[in-house]
RNA sequence: GACCCCGUCGUCCAGCGGUUAGGACACGGGCCUUUCAAGCCCGCGACACGGGUUCGACCCCCGUCGGGGUCGCCA
């Protein structure tokens, strides 16, 4: 029977523009898409903004770009449900013609709003996470189908569109478990088959109380500022109530799609951890090529110094700091000294690496090495670096450490090398200078 | 309060009738090393509780406790 054929599947992600699009969002999103995609069906976006109070233009921009940031192509869509006011008022018109439905006692300015009884029976539906759930209509209310403004209620809005817009699966947030029932009913009411449904664990943050403004930034775009790489976010996200079963975690989004299902979605409402999301943005810079890593990184550096340095530059310096990078946010913070201008020392790093008097004869003679050098190439700053910490039998930490500090004014920096070629002999030698001033002028104290 | 849902290491997930209960993040220790990372190795650490069912329960059933969601002419 055609029931039983497999047809692919259409599915939609609909948000309403009250809001920023936020990581739980965002979730619910990736699942549907995933889905989708699975299954060789269409995923389609749909804009709830029926409400025009709340709803805001901008949002509706933002969210579209969002979803466009984090790589979840839709096949239909933007549809806006302020467009279909005209469909919600004929189907309401129809269930009241049919009788299904009454008006409301008209309120003071004598509108009145389109009402749907619900009667007492049982109402079950399966949920494809969750499994059967069972209410009676005794706990309902009647459903509010069209507002005494004319505009429709979510839930009637909601089943007109998916039905309408042909939806097979309606995918969403455990928050919208009460409410399927109650569209169950309009389903019947309407005489239209429902769609199979399937609830998500909600996103918990930190505390354990659903994610919310109070955990800080959790928009998408907040996560996008923060430097966190889409790819990175999508394999995050993904496990957050979903995994393949095994160990499997860093997956590229093929492997995501092939092997999403619904039946391994978890029931249970999953804490989102910003420090293994952290780690695992790592895991995909590491993966990330520098010239990936810059095309990512230039709309964040946007606006600061770093927008006049040629993309050649960056990129040369990204491959540096290599794999220290957690989130592309941590590019500029631990960057700065690369500017040709003055640096601020750390004062732990001056206390742990500038102490003792040999510092400053050892500073000089580094200067004086390098300053010799007609070649300045890695290789050779190592070679004759090496050379000169041999000859005064030091351990190497005990030249490269104070160098470090004169050069980046930091505790840590990728390896000191490298640093120097990229700034060049003449800003080294000025930087050691430097360095030696600021000793004179504070002498270190005596040590040891 | 009513209805619904959930309950494995601190966190995210495996395991679903017989396992030394596994992996990842975090944490602690070590190795490597010019620092910080990265990487590698080791360690710490959980089946909410109580009854059943069963030769045998984390896995099945019931209850308790705990947590969450929803009860809008918001979505």
């Amino acid at each position: 029977m055609a029931d039983n054929i497999p047809k692919p599947p259409r599915v939609r992600f609909a948000p309403s523009p009250t809001g920023s699009l936020h990581v739980g969002g965002a979730r619910t999103a990736l699942f549907c898409w995933l889905y989708a995609r699975n299954r060789g069906g269409k995923f389609i976006l749909r804009i709830e903004d029926t409400d025009r109070k709340r709803s805001q233009e901008e949002l509706s921009s933002e969210i579209i770009n969002e979803m466009r940031w984090l790589g979840l192509d839709w096949d239909e869509g933007p549809l806006f449900q302020s467009d279909r006011f005209e469909i919600y008022r004929q189907r309401a018109l129809q269930l009241l013609d049919d009788g299904r439905a009454y008006r409301s006692e008209p309120d003071e300015d004598g509108a009145t709003a389109v009402i749907m009884p619900v009667d007492h029976g049982d109402i079950t539906f399966t949920d494809l996470v969750y499994g059967p759930i069972t209410v009676s209509g005794s706990e309902l209310k009647d459903i509010v189908l069209l507002k005494s403004d004319g505009s429709p209620a979510y839930n009637f809005a909601c089943v007109v569109d998916d039905h309408e817009m042909g939806m097979t699966h309606v995918i969403r947030g455990e928050d919208h478990i009460p409410n399927t029932p109650k569209q169950i009913l309009l389903y019947r009411a309407l005489g239209w088959k429902p769609p199979k449904f399937a609830h998500l664990p909600l996103i918990l943050g930190e505390d354990k109380t659903p994610l919310s403004k109070r955990h800080g930034a959790t928009s998408l775009r907040a996560f996008r500022q923060d430097g966190f790489l889409p790819q990175a976010l999508r394999n995050y996200l993904a496990l957050l109530g979903w995994s393949p079963g095994g160990d499997r975690e860093i997956m590229d989004t093929a492997e995501l799609i092939k092997r999403f299902s619904l039946k391994k979605v978890s029931r249970k409402a999953a804490v989102l951890d910003y420090q293994k999301l952290l780690w695992m943005n790592g895991q995909y810079i590491k993966k990330s090529s520098a010239g990936e890593l810059v095309n990512a990184l230039q709309p964040l550096l946007a606006g600061t110094e770093w927008e006049e340095v040629p993309r050649e530059r960056i990129e040369t310096i990204v491959t540096l700091l290599g794999h220290r990078l957690k989130s592309l946010k941590e590019f500029a913070a631990q960057t700065g000294y690369f500017f040709d201008r003055d640096i601020s020392y750390e004062p732990e790093a001056v206390e742990k690496y500038w102490s003792g008097e040999g510092i400053i004869e050892l500073l000089r003679e580094t200067r004086k090495e390098i300053a010799l050098l007609d070649s300045f190439t890695e290789d050779d700053l190592e070679k004759s670096l090496r050379g000169l910490i041999d000859r005064l039998g030091i351990k190497a930490g005990v030249l490269i450490h104070p160098l470090r500090v004169a050069v980046t004014g930091r505790m840590d920096s990728p390896g000191i090398f490298g640093i120097l070629l990229l700034l060049g002999k003449e800003l080294v030698l000025e930087r050691i200078d430097k360095a030696l001033e600021y000793l004179h002028l504070n002498p270190p104290p005596e040590s040891k």
